[in-house]
DNA sequence: ATGAAAGCGCTAACAG
DNA sequence: CTGTTAGCGCTTTCAT
């Protein structure tokens, strides 16, 4: 039963039932007595107002979006739950959507979010900007707003990690507890989020004179897939790093598999640093140092900014820049300082041997 | 621009460009030359039809939805993914959510989708069987079905893991391994997927004459903290098991937690059998050895029958029922049987010192 | 091969 | 305080 009918059986206008229902009864005030005949009878019959019409009439959906690189990644699915929880508070309906690293299906999926006309769109892109992502998404004509994985040369909101900065507190520490020989396990190299922390990890160990060769610098993708191919490689290297930083959770899965085939023992052999805290890093061998996300911080913020990006106003400047923390457990093994400024070689693994 | 808005700049009824743009061009005869000039204008001006009106028209939203009681649970989220792929391929757009292990939540989320006339949906449920879910479900009036989690003397189509067998199938291999002393970590003791896995273990040690000391039964609910905390009394208990069986992924999370705060090696001190495989599972000290549920084909067989429910057919009775594995690695330590048929404790553990 | 018209269920402007 | 009316954008008879 809708609204019409039960307006006919209390013999009053479909107005008026809407009214009450849709909770203005007491701006159009209406009389307790019928007010409270409607909601009697609402509740009886089971009758609530159907948001299909009353958004078409609107103009307004009561929904936003929510659309994650990959739903399988703790990071993103903490992410998600976070915005859902916030923006549910405020009486909006998220749709949560995966792309699943695909930026065919992203940019589907983006459309189709378009075309329902959601009021609003978090989005954490699958990082590769593509002209037709870009186009896409300035001619979305919905409140939009980035969260993660930034499109640079986009005048979009945005909430994001300071990953440069993330990246040098990295390196840093490997530098500090006095390693010299320092890898990269990357992510897709061609989100930016990859190239910051890069970038941070690059410009440190060059401070540090540090060398950073080719065959230490691998890995390309999000997945632990690519994690695995990236970290096989690395340990194949002519030249054995004795430390790696991995760029992304999903990669370090893979080069924990990688680690485990080559018999590689972490962190004697090879100490690591590793991105994004998961539930599991405490617990694999050896607990994990993290770099970790303020994830929480991070959801909250994009919700509230969603929020009044869809009443109109302007998001404010340069909130959304967050900080990095290092979450120190065993997998970095504190290397003695070289004897002097030699090319001595404590670990004599510079010989070219390949590792393991 | 909408369609009509179109319609009237190409001198058209909006039927007209309706039926092309809905690509029932052929069915109505529209002239090759007209269907062309349309396709091509509503293409330059980027007109699609609005989902809204058309779903207020016809019916159907094209939607299905996924209510999930974790997505931050890989197996939910797997199974989420594994979903969405499946129905989106059949054209079905999937609305995923996540009432986090919240049986008010979930009620809210279910009524919401309901309300707003969803085309489908597969439900996960917290699996805690109140009567207003049990109300809500059977009042939903749209095609539905349950996966994972079952709501017992529920008459609806159902996807899910033959749970006992898989509590028999982990209690058999730690007796074959010569465990005599089983602790069970369950979930949420009102779940019907909790009693039947722990009914199985309860049974196939019965069978076997091993005994199941009630402060072996430890753990009340699906999160991590639920497991850290029944794993903690767990390892209180005055006489020390030699094996446990964690009836739940998100708790195995808790129940290593534990394990590291007793200081408790694994598998030396205690065989662990760990329910859900999870990325993780081969990378936590020892790897474990894990039950491991079909996800993906449980995943298309629940999507696949949720298209059938949508056309109005009936499901396939009785499909739904599925395997567990064992996937066999290093957390489970054989022990050696026992001299006689004594009371020698081998381990010199039963003599009531609290466990550390 | 196309158009006119009705109506999906709702709400908001306007009228009383 | 309540009703009337119009129309959100679409699809689908029914007509031609």
């Amino acid at each position: 039963m809708n609204i019409s009918e039960l307006a006919a059986r209390l013999q009053l206008s479909p107005s008026t039932v809407s009214r009450v229902l849709s909770g203005s009864a007491a701006k159009y005030r209406i009389s307790p007595t019928t007010a409270n005949r409607v909601r009697e009878a609402a509740g009886r019959y089971g009758v609530a107002p159907d948001p299909l019409g009353a958004s078409l009439r609107r103009g307004k959906l009561g929904m936003a979006g929510f659309l994650a690189p990959d739903i399988t990644n703790p990071f993103f699915s903490a992410l998600a739950r976070s915005i859902e929880l916030e923006l549910r508070q405020h009486g909006i309906t998220v749709q949560l959507c995966d792309s699943a690293e695909n930026p065919m299906t992203e940019l589907e999926l983006l459309e189709q979010m378009r075309s329902r006309r959601l009021d609003g769109l978090i989005l954490a892109p699958v990082g590769r900007a593509s002209p037709a992502l870009t186009q896409a998404i300035q001619s979305a004509g919905l409140p939009l707003l980035l969260i993660d994985r930034i499109l640079p040369g986009l005048d979009v909101p945005t909430v994001s990690l300071d990953n440069a900065a993330a990246g040098r507190l990295a390196a840093s520490h490997l530098i500090a507890t006095g390693h010299r020989r320092i890898a990269c396990l990357r992510g897709d190299h061609e989100s930016h989020t990859d190239r910051e922390r890069f970038h941070g990890v690059e410009r440190t160990l060059f401070d540090a004179d540090l060398p950073l060769r080719a065959e230490w610098i691998q890995g390309s993708g999000y997945s632990r897939e690519a994690g695995l191919e990236g970290a096989r490689k690395l340990f194949l290297a002519r030249s054995r790093p004795d430390a790696v930083i991995a760029l992304s959770g999903q990669g370090t899965l893979g080069l924990l598999e990688a680690a485990q085939e080559a018999g590689l023992r972490i962190p004697d052999d090879l100490s690591l640093v590793a991105f994004d805290e998961q539930p599991w890093s405490a617990f694999v061998a050896p607990p994990l140092t993290t770099v970790v996300q303020p994830v929480d911080a991070m959801a909250k913020l994009a919700a509230r900014t969603l929020l009044l990006l869809m009443e109109g106003r302007a998001a404010e400047p340069d909130q959304g820049v967050f900080p990095a923390r290092l979450h120190h457990r065993s997998s970095v093994m504190p290397r003695p300082a070289p004897a002097s400024c030699g090319t001595t070689d404590v670990y004599g693994n510079s010989d070219g041997a390949p590792g393991i």
